[in-house]
DNA sequence: AGTCTATAGTGGTATAGACCAGGTATGACC
DNA sequence: GGTCATACCTGGTCTATACCACTATAGACT
């Protein structure tokens, strides 16, 4: 397994995916040190610079760290790739579960002020709503209200989002790629509407839960409300300092 | 406002803060482009790798992002620091509250299998206990219980836990950072001795949150189990791709 | 034995130069 | 007017080299 310098893969990619092998096949255990970044260099006939390039991205993202005047070392444990920006339809079939919905409301409105805040849209312009009831294998998880700017994705409620995922078709008809979020999460009692919805027998607890995902140049994709049933959904994050 | 050769602070630091500061004073708007890396270099006297390195930090923290062959870009909105990876004095502070705590259980106990597994330390290793109600302006919000590995922390409870906050007794006497966590969330009913301690009038939504904590190097620090009143207490996180 | 001191190695910072692929504007040509 | 080619600009990748601050070690000196 040796670097290519043909390739139309960057070296730097190349070697970090190397390093990621060897550490996945236990050649290389946590905290066992790396050879220096000179010898490695050496040793694939690459520049240092690039063999920096390479190790900084590891130690970005959690598989290296760094200790000036001693080395560079592996870390703990590998973490999976982050999962923490996907939709309910991917999140479901990560678990194994097979991921529905009935529609409840889709409709294009003109922006209540409150969502056009959150949208960062001028008041009253074009909003689309999906209010959806997610059932995994036919049961139900969470009831999921979302809106989007229309100028963004004109058309979208051409799709049968009780079969297609949400997420799927921004990315796909729109280019539309999450690439942050902030979420809010609060635990609080069901109402009648949402116990009758989730089959809930009151009282229960549910999962509320706001989104703001935007794009990488920052602009609001979409706005959401989701109520999550408390015993059936867990919410899982990756913080990093 | 220009870069100074001689001062200790990084070039690539200097740079990276003075464009920040552009933008926060208004000179440069979002999607504004920025100079090319060619034309900063010559402007501050610096080389092009050097601009390269303050400007893909900005882009890994989403203050700009890059269009390659067209330029580089001011993104929509300013993401305030992260402030995910902070313990419960912090936040409360930050949101201007007094937060203090009642000491319910604080012992050394060798680890049940169960926590030894989220210390991945050996089964019956020393674990500290500490188990605390949390509260802000006097009202209760939150019970907490913290385990960590004896060996990484000897002595910790020598500290009054009902005063001092444990990440920054944890950072400042045994140099333990915080730097990455995996977080899980759920919504549940109070039991009888939450809805006691916190105050609550069954029946009451509470959060249940459980936290793995690591250094740098990804070794675990301390697993929590915490319990948050759903009325008093939200959670936020600002999740990326 | 204990302490100081070169010395060599490490990651961190910085320079100057080069080539590439993709975007953009301009102007020639039909 | 529309289309195409070209020249130029951009960020992305890569090399070769240099110096710094910090760490470990081996040897000289007390």
């Amino acid at each position: 397994m040796d670097i290519n310098a043909k390739s139309p893969i960057p070296l730097y990619i190349q070697l970090k995916e190397l390093l990621v092998r060897q550490i996945r096949r236990g050649e290389l255990h946590p905290h066992d040190r790396l050879p220096s970044e000179r010898e490695l260099s050496e040793r694939y006939g690459i520049s240092r610079m690039t063999v920096r390039q390479a190790l900084q991205l590891l130690v970005k993202e959690g598989v290296l760290y760094t200790a000036a005047g001693k080395g560079t070392y592996v870390s703990e444990v590998l973490f999976e790739q982050d999962h923490a920006l996907t939709g309910f339809s991917e999140q479901m079939q990560r678990a194994n579960l097979h991921a529905s919905s009935r529609i409840l409301e889709a409709t294009v409105i003109p922006a209540p002020p409150y969502i056009a805040g959150k949208l960062e849209i001028p008041a009253h312009g074009g909003v689309v709503l999906l209010k959806r009831l997610r059932l995994a294998n036919e049961k139900p998880v969470a009831i999921e209200t979302a809106y989007l700017p229309q100028n963004l994705c004109p058309d979208l409620l051409q799709h049968d989002f009780s079969r297609e995922s949400l997420y799927a078709v921004l990315r796909e008809e729109y280019g539309l790629v999450p690439a942050s979020a902030i979420q809010v999460v609060e635990a609080a009692l069901a109402n009648v509407e949402e116990a009758q919805l989730l089959e809930l027998h009151p009282p229960a607890a549910v999962l509320r839960m706001e989104r703001v995902t935007r794009t990488p140049q920052n602009v609001v994709i979409e706005y959401v409300e989701s109520v999550y049933r408390g015993d059936r959904y867990k919410f899982y994050a990756h913080l990093r300092a």
